[in-house]
DNA sequence: CATTTACTATACGTTGCGTAAAGCTGCCGG
DNA sequence: CCGGCAGCTTTACGCAACGTATAGTAAATG
C-alpha cells in the first residue's frame, strides 16, 4: 500500500502506457464479473492484461482501488444525458444504474464496505466519482420539475431519490429478476412519493 | 470449508458448549464493529472469545459463515412487533433496520457480495434468515392496511418496500447521516408512493 | 467403563497480497 | 545526440491470515 494514483505526470521519463491502462481496467473488469471480486487474484489481472505485476501496484495501491477504478469507468461510460422529462430521465437513470451493475456485479460494493474501516478513502472515492454524479443528475431533473411546475416545492427530493436508487440495491440483495418493467414501476412510485399529480 | 452447520445434536458425546456459542458471536460483533471486516481475524475472534482456533472452526465453515450468523443474531434480537398502524410499523421497521447496522456495521453486506460467486449460499442464507423476514413484516402491514381499507387494493407493494429499505442502503452508501426524522421521511414517502391519501 | 463428541495446544500447508532487487527500454530535455 | 529519468520485466521474497491436521484431555451417554 505505497504507489501513488497517479503522480502528476510532468513528462520527465518515459510515459506511462495507456495501452496498458486500459488493458489492466479490462481485465480487472472481466475477471470481476467471472469469478468476483474474493477470487480474483491481481496475478490474474495482471497475466490477462499482459503485464507484470508491479505493473499493476504501480497505478494502483492494492487490489481494492483497481476494482473501484474498474468500476468508475464501467460508470462514467454511458451516463445518460438529461432530456427535460423528468420521468424519463429517472426511468434512465435507473437503467443505467442497472447496466453498470450488471457488467461489473456489486461486489465494488461489498468491497467499499468490507474495507469501510481500514480504507475509507475507498468509499470516499466510490462515492465522489461514481455515486454522487447519479444522484446530482436526479437532483437536476427534480428541480427543473419544480421550476416547470410540474411538482411542488415542498417536495422531499432527497428522500425521494434515496428511495429511488435504494429500490435497486434492495431489489438486488433480494435476488430478485430486473424485469422488464421495473425502472417505470420505481420511477413512477418516486414520482407519488413527491407528490406529483397522477398522470 | 469442511465442516458443518450443526450437526444435529442427537445426545451422543459431549455436548457442545452454548456459552462458547456466545462468546463467539459476541466477540465476532465487537471486532466488527471496532476493526471492519477485512481486518478482523480468526485470531483475534478466538482469542477475545477465550476459545482455540479448531472450536471457531467446529461451527463455522469460514469467516464468512461466522459473520453471517453474527448478524443474523444481532438482527432476529429485538425485531419489532406489528401494531396495526401502517405508518408506525414502516417507522419501527426502518429503525430497527438502523439499530442493527449501528451495531454490526454494514459488513455484513460487503462480504456477501464480494462473496456471492465463490459462496453462492452465504447471500442465500442472509436472504432467508435476516432480509426476508424483514420484508414480510412489511408486506403484512400493508395488507392489513388494503383489508382496512386506509389503501387501495391496487398499490404497489413489493415495490414501495424495495424503495424503503433500500433508502436506508443508498443512504448509507452516499455516507449522510441518519438524523432524528429520517425514518418518518421514508416511511411518509412511502405511504405517497403507496397512493395512501395524504394525512 | 467404553464410546463418542467437544475442546486445547501447537504446528503446519497454502494462498495471495504487496515489495524488493537488478536490469532493460523508451522518451524527454538540454 | 546523449544523459538520465521513469516505466516495464523477471524473479524472488516476506508475511499475514485462512483453514487443517495431530495428539491428547475433558465431559457427556449408555
Amino acid at each position: 500500500m505505497t504507489a501513488v494514483q497517479r503522480p502528476a505526470n510532468r513528462g520527465r521519463g518515459r510515459p506511462r502506457s495507456t495501452e496498458h491502462d486500459d488493458a489492466i481496467l479490462d481485465a480487472a473488469v472481466s475477471l470481476m464479473r467471472e469469478v468476483g471480486y474474493a477470487r480474483m487474484s491481481m496475478e490474474a489481472v495482471a497475466a490477462a492484461a499482459g503485464v507484470s505485476k508491479p505493473t499493476l501496484y504501480l497505478r494502483y495501491a492494492g487490489k481494492a482501488e483497481l476494482v473501484v477504478a474498474a468500476h468508475e469507468r464501467v460508470r462514467v461510460g454511458d451516463a445518460p444525458a438529461p432530456t427535460g422529462d423528468l420521468r424519463a430521465d429517472l426511468v434512465a437513470q435507473l437503467r443505467h444504474l442497472h447496466d453498470v451493475f450488471a457488467r461489473l456485479g456489486m461486489s465494488v460494493i461489498g468491497v467499499c464496505l468490507t474495507e469501510e474501516e481500514s480504507l475509507p478513502d475507498l468509499i470516499a472515492a466510490l462515492r465522489a466519482r461514481s455515486l454522487e454524479p447519479g444522484r446530482q443528475m436526479m437532483r437536476d431533473a427534480i428541480a427543473r420539475a419544480v421550476h416547470q411546475g410540474a411538482l411542488s416545492d415542498g417536495a422531499d427530493a432527497e428522500t425521494a431519490i434515496e428511495m429511488a436508487i435504494g429500490a435497486y440495491y434492495a431489489r438486488y440483495l433480494a435476488g430478485r429478476p430486473f424485469d422488464q418493467g421495473w425502472p417505470e414501476r420505481v420511477a413512477d412510485a418516486t414520482l407519488r412519493a413527491l407528490g406529483a399529480p397522477p398522470a
